[in-house]
RNA sequence: GCGCCCGUAGCUCAAUGGAUAGAGCACUCGCCUUCUAAGCGAGCGGUUGCAGGUUCGACCCCUGCCGGGCGCGCCA
């Protein structure tokens, strides 16, 4: 619809070009928008406004020569000019059924596009290091990563979601020694407990686990316990598959699938990050100073320049970073997105630079990323502090437990991802029903009981009978319910274009608000069959968009609640 | 000190550069012999942190302050 407004203002503008009203170099940028307020129509354009000054005419002036000039059209029902001199357009009934019959030829693919035409884009979220269960920043991220590449598969993109964790470095060795301190016997209260060690009670589940022999399988690896207290190097193996393995438990419980997982300890098995770091030095980035190689990515916008190889040998999770991006680079994406938390901020700068430093013709601002902002775990009106070394610990299946996985998946998404969130656990498990996604769902589930009561009626609905008589909608309300189904294709290009999943859940909240109101002072089941009939497409239509909109955030469309 | 993000109603949050800044919670008051009251309606509540600037028009863009979070390691 509003493709068509913009068609219909482009048409007149050619015609006021032809009669010398504007300028023939006239480049106008249609907008059409939503309207707020109905008594400002259905629809709005702003382009009187920006063209007045070079057609030298006063705005309302200019709109209703703009106006004079509208072909017309079965859409619209009549225009009016407003305020400084806007183009106010009301739709006609006939659009209205128009789009319900779209919405339901198109079904459960109404609102999806192909912008990305096929393409590939890669995102890599979560990739939370094997050190311990999920905690909720990492919900956060499973949460905003899956929706987006939701959003990017519903706009036309093959979507590969990635994990990518670190199964190798000192974290890890800090693992490995506080398990064999645990199979050992040790609590952290003793002397020889392993300093920064890992205090968690899941730390002594794994250590039992592993001496016990037991056998973990993850989405990616399997590993046997050796019993043997002294093997480091099996309780290492065995603790990383462990702990993916919970990972696992963890993002099959929020609903979240990845196609790769990608461990760093491969890059360094196929010599990727040995070959980076020659690479880096043959292209003359690199110095040594006090016995270690730096890299100069002072040079491409950081603010100190980077060690790559300490003096003690080691790489710093830099290079491999740099590895594994290029490795992306290389497997052809077309699109590379990263979704991480906005404490490793600092580390889109030094990858940047270290990919221009390889001088592979990666553009600069390569790869795309997505932040979000922590969030902050409340729970009697005080905030839960987490820490992996203290023990102290809620993890994102204590979540899904707790509040459910809907309603979690909701909350974690529903927020712009670069604004603090606050969790407020109580509220979202005592009080449940104040929750939005269950004031969603339950729109839905309304629709699905309206058509129950139906059968119960004895009566009878389908798609061609309803088609037929939606010229019954006559209601305000019923025009702009159907005008809100209308915005559903456009917020979900904006959401997949600008990366911002909650949009959908704004909408959908929007949506089912209006559908609730209208529920209220208009019975659908009514004598008229004609009638009834017609509101019974609606509802479906209402259906459809309810259903798609949950989709793309992960959550479920229940049939009744 | 430097970098990134945020600052909107008492609280939690919305708002493609558009017209009178919106919801929920909380508080006050109404609506279930009628398709699920997990719902609806009405009221209360604002100098969009402050000051400039750009624009026909700014919560939104620019500059400078103030306040908060995060990051500034030869940890990841």
């Amino acid at each position: 619809m509003k493709q068509h407004i913009a068609d219909l203002i482009s048409t007149a503008l050619t015609s006021l070009i032809e009669n010398g009203t504007l300028p023939a170099d006239t480049q106008p940028s249609i907008m059409v928008e939503n309207t707020r307020d109905k008594s400002h129509g259905d629809f709005a354009s702003n382009i009187a406004l920006t063209l007045a000054k070079a057609a030298r005419s006063n705005p309302r002036e200019l709109s209703q020569k703009i106006c004079a000039a509208l072909p017309a059209s079965d859409n619209v029902e009549k225009t009016e000019i407003a305020g400084p001199g806007f183009i106010n357009f009301f739709v006609s009934d006939a659009s209205t059924g128009n789009l319900i019959k779209t919405i339901l030829q198109a079904n459960n693919r109404y609102g999806r596009n192909n912008d990305g035409a096929g393409k590939k884009v890669q995102i890599e979220f979560v990739s939370a290091n094997p050190t311990g269960p999920l905690h909720i920043g990492h919900g956060r991220g499973a949460a905003v990563g899956d929706c987006l590449s939701r959003l990017m598969e519903a706009t036309g993109w093959d979507v590969t979601r990635e994990f990518y964790y670190n199964d190798a470095g000192q974290q890890i060795n800090n693992l490995a020694l506080s398990v064999q301190a645990r199979c050992k016997g040790l609590t952290p209260e003793d002397p020889s407990w392993p300093e920064n060690g890992y205090r968690g009670d899941y730390i002594t589940d794994l250590a039992n686990s592993f001496m016990r022999g037991d056998t973990v399988e993850s989405a990616d690896q399997s590993f046997t316990g050796t019993q043997d207290a002294d093997d480091l190097e099996g309780i290492r193996h065995f603790a990383v598959a462990y702990l993916r393995h919970e990972q696992d438990l963890d993002l099959k419980a929020f609903g979240v699938d990845f196609d790769v997982y990608f461990l760093e300890s491969s890059l360094y098995n196929e010599g990727k990050v040995e070959a980076t770091v020659q690479t880096l030095i043959n292209n003359g980035f690199t110095y040594e100073d006090g016995g270690a190689l730096w890299l100069r990515t002072t040079d491409f916008g950081d603010d100190k320049d980077r060690v790559m190889r300490k003096t003690d040998g080691g790489y710093t999770y830099f290079v491999p970073d740099v590895a594994y991006h290029m490795n992306k680079w290389q497997r052809g994406f077309d699109k590379v997105i990263n979704e991480q938390g906005a404490d490793h901020h600092s580390t889109i700068t030094r990858v940047r630079a270290g990919l221009q430093a390889l001088n592979a013709g990666i553009p600069k601002g390569w790869p795309d990323y997505v932040l979000h902002q922590m969030a902050t775990v409340m729970r009697g009106g005080e905030e839960v502090k987490i820490s992996k070394r203290a023990g102290s610990y809620l993890t994102l299946r204590d979540l899904i437990e707790e509040v459910g996985r809907d309603a979690t998946r909701f909350f974690l998404a529903a927020r712009k991802s670069d604004s603090h969130l606050n969790f407020d656990i109580d509220l979202a498990r005592s009080e449940s029903a104040d929750n939005p996604v269950y004031y969603i769902q339950y729109a839905h589930a309304r629709v699905c009981s309206i058509f129950r009561k139906l059968a119960e009626n004895k009566q009878q609905w389908d798609e061609a009978t309803g088609l037929q008589v939606l010229e019954r909608l006559e209601l305000e309300s019923e025009k702009r319910l159907t005008i809100k189904l209308g915005r559903y294709p456009e917020v979900v290009k904006r959401a997949a274009d600008v990366r911002e999943p909650h949009l959908i859940a704004t909408y959908l909240y929007e949506l089912a608000s209006d559908f609730h109101t209208y529920y209220n002072s208009e019975k659908t089941l009514v004598d008229d069959t004609d009638l009834r009939n017609a509101r019974l497409t609606l509802a479906v239509a209402i259906r459809h968009v309810l259903a798609n909109g949950l989709d793309l955030l992960g959550v479920t469309a229940p049939d009744q609640m």
